[in-house]
RNA sequence: GGGCGUGUGCCCGAGUGGCUAAAGGGGACGGGCUGUAAACCCGUUGGCUAUGCCUACCUAGGUUCGAAUCCUAGUGCGCCCA
C-alpha cells in the first residue's frame, strides 16, 4: 500500500477542493480502508465522460484499497435535487426511477470495481423514516443555514418559489452519509453545500465527520460548455470506439491535461510528466492527445479496440482515405431525359445531407467527392456510371458507398 | 384581478406598409492551412432540378392592390399595481 502522502497526491489530482485536506490525511494515516460515498440521482439514463468523472475518482480510491458505497438516490429523487436549478424539479415516478437506476448502474460498472463496491438504494432508509425520526433530523438544521445556499438564496430573493420539500434534499443527502458512515463523499463543485451538510450532521450526531471532495465540471468536446447531451458535445460511455477516439481528438489542446486527470486511467505521476512535457514543449500535443484518446477507448473497451480506433482515425483523417466499413446506400439511379442523375437527390436519399439545397451548396463549396474527386460547382447532374458503386464523401467525415 | 411592454431565422438582434428569404453578430457547416486542436483566410447557412416558384417573422382572424410591419382576439414572456 502506498504511503498516506502518496495516496493523497493521487486523490487530489484533478479535484477541485478537499474539505478539509488535513482530515483526509489523518484518515489515510490510520491505514484501514475508507468508505467512500457517491450519491447519484437516477435521472440521466445515458451517461457520458462528464458523469463518469466522480466514478473515475472512486475507482482511484478503490485501486488504493478503499471501499466505495454507491448510493442510488431513488428516495431523494422523489424530491429532486435543487442544486444549480432556478426552479423546482419535476418529481419522477417510482417506475421511471427504477429503470434509470438500472441503466446507470450497468454503465457505472464499466468504471468501478464491482468487488469493492457496495450498492445501496436510499429509499431503503429515507422512506422508512417516521415523523419522529424526521423531526429529530430536521432539528439539526436551521432555516438560515439552508437559505445560505446560493440556489435557494437566489430563488428566495428573486421571488421564485421554493417548495418546502426541497429544503429536505440536503438533509436527506446528509442522512445518507450518517447511515452508511461515510469517510469521504464525492460530488461536483455544485454539490459542496450538500456535502458539507453531511459533514455537519455527522458531527452533530457524534460521528467522525466525512471529508468532502469536489470535482470540477468537465467541458465537452467544444471546450467551452460543460459536457452535456443537450449541447451535443459529449462522449458517451457506450459510443463506438472509433467515435470515441475521434471525439477526444477534437477537444482543444488546453483541455488535454484536465481530461487526463478526470477521464483517463493514466497513473497520476505519468500525467504529471505529461503536463510538464507539454509545458516545456518536449512532448508534441498531437502525440499526447492520441495517447489520451487511446487510453480512454481502451478503458471502456480494450487495447485491441483502441489500436483499431487509432488506425481508423489515421486512415480517414491523416491519410484522407475512406474508413474500412462504409455504409452502403441503396438509392435510385434511374437517369432522367438527359441521361444523367441528380446528385443532390442521391445525397439526400443516402442520408448524407438534410436537403437537396444543402447538397447543392456543398457541391458548390467543393465539399462533395465522388471516389475522391471533388465535384465542380454547379455539377449537380452526373452520368449514372459515375455513381454506381462509387464512394461518396461529404465533408471530412461523412461517407457512403452507392450500391451497384 | 388590473395596467404597460414584448414575442423575428439554430441563438442574439436590426427592421414599423412595397426596394425583405429579412441588416449585423454568434454558432454551425463546407473549402484552404493543419495535428479532425487553436488561430487565420474564403464561402454557405428556409424548401424546390431554380435567372423562377413555394413556404416563412408566436397562433387565429381582419384591414389593404400589397403586411414581419396596421387592427382584433388568443397565447408565451417581462415589469408595475392589487
Amino acid at each position: 500500500m502506498l504511503s498516506p502522502e502518496e495516496q493523497l497526491h493521487i486523490i487530489a489530482s484533478g479535484a477541485a477542493q478537499i474539505v478539509p485536506e488535513s482530515a483526509l490525511l489523518e484518515k489515510l494515516k490510520r491505514g484501514v480502508p475508507l468508505n467512500i460515498k457517491l450519491g447519484v440521482d437516477p435521472t440521466a439514463p445515458d451517461i457520458h465522460l462528464g458523469h463518469a468523472v466522480p466514478l473515475r475518482k472512486l475507482r482511484q480510491f478503490q485501486d488504493l484499497g478503499h471501499q466505495v458505497t454507491l448510493i442510488i438516490g431513488d428516495g431523494t429523487a422523489l424530491i429532486g435535487d435543487p442544486s444549480g436549478r432556478n426552479s423546482t424539479r419535476p418529481q419522477l415516478s417510482r417506475e421511471q426511477i427504477q429503470v434509470n437506476a438500472q441503466t446507470y448502474v450497468d454503465q457505472a460498472f464499466k468504471v468501478l470495481d464491482p468487488e469493492k463496491t457496495v450498492l445501496r438504494y436510499n429509499s431503503e432508509w429515507i422512506l422508512d423514516l417516521d415523523m419522529e425520526g424526521l423531526l429529530k433530523l430536521l432539528a439539526h438544521f436551521t432555516v438560515a443555514r439552508i437559505l445560505e445556499r446560493d440556489d435557494f438564496h437566489n430563488r428566495y430573493t428573486s421571488g421564485q418559489s421554493i417548495s418546502l420539500h426541497e429544503f429536505l434534499y440536503p438533509v436527506m443527502q446528509a442522512y445518507d452519509s450518517v447511515v452508511i458512515k461515510a469517510d469521504v463523499e464525492l460530488g461536483g463543485t455544485d454539490q459542496l453545500f450538500n456535502l458539507l451538510a453531511g459533514r455537519e450532521l455527522m458531527e452533530k450526531m457524534g460521528m467522525e465527520p466525512q471529508v468532502c471532495l469536489t470535482l470540477p465540471l468537465l467541458e465537452g468536446t467544444d471546450g467551452v460548455k460543460k459536457m452535456s447531451k443537450s449541447y451535443g458535445n459529449y462522449v458517451g460511455l457506450t459510443d463506438a470506439p472509433d467515435d470515441m477516439f475521434g471525439k477526444i481528438m477534437s477537444i482543444p489542446d488546453e483541455l488535454m491535461v484536465k481530461y487526463y486527470r478526470l477521464a483517463s486511467t493514466t497513473p497520476v505521476d505519468q500525467i504529471d510528466q505529461v503536463e510538464a512535457g507539454l509545458a516545456s514543449g518536449s512532448l508534441h500535443p498531437n502525440k499526447v492527445k492520441r495517447a489520451l484518446a487511446a487510453n480512454i477507448v481502451a478503458s471502456y473497451y480494450d487495447e485491441v479496440a483502441a489500436v483499431a480506433a487509432e488506425e481508423a482515425f489515421d486512415r480517414v483523417f491523416r491519410n484522407h482515405e475512406a474508413p474500412e466499413d462504409v455504409a452502403e446506400a441503396a438509392v435510385d439511379l434511374t437517369p432522367n431525359q438527359e441521361g444523367t442523375v441528380y446528385v443532390a437527390k442521391v445525397l439526400v436519399d443516402a442520408g448524407l445531407v438534410a436537403s437537396a439545397g444543402e447538397a447543392r451548396r456543398l457541391i458548390d463549396g467543393g465539399g462533395v467527392k465522388l471516389d475522391g474527386q471533388p465535384l465542380a460547382a454547379k455539377e449537380y447532374n452526373v452520368a449514372p456510371e459515375r455513381l454506381r458503386g462509387a464512394l461518396v464523401q461529404v465533408g471530412k467525415r461523412k461517407f457512403a458507398r452507392i450500391a451497384g
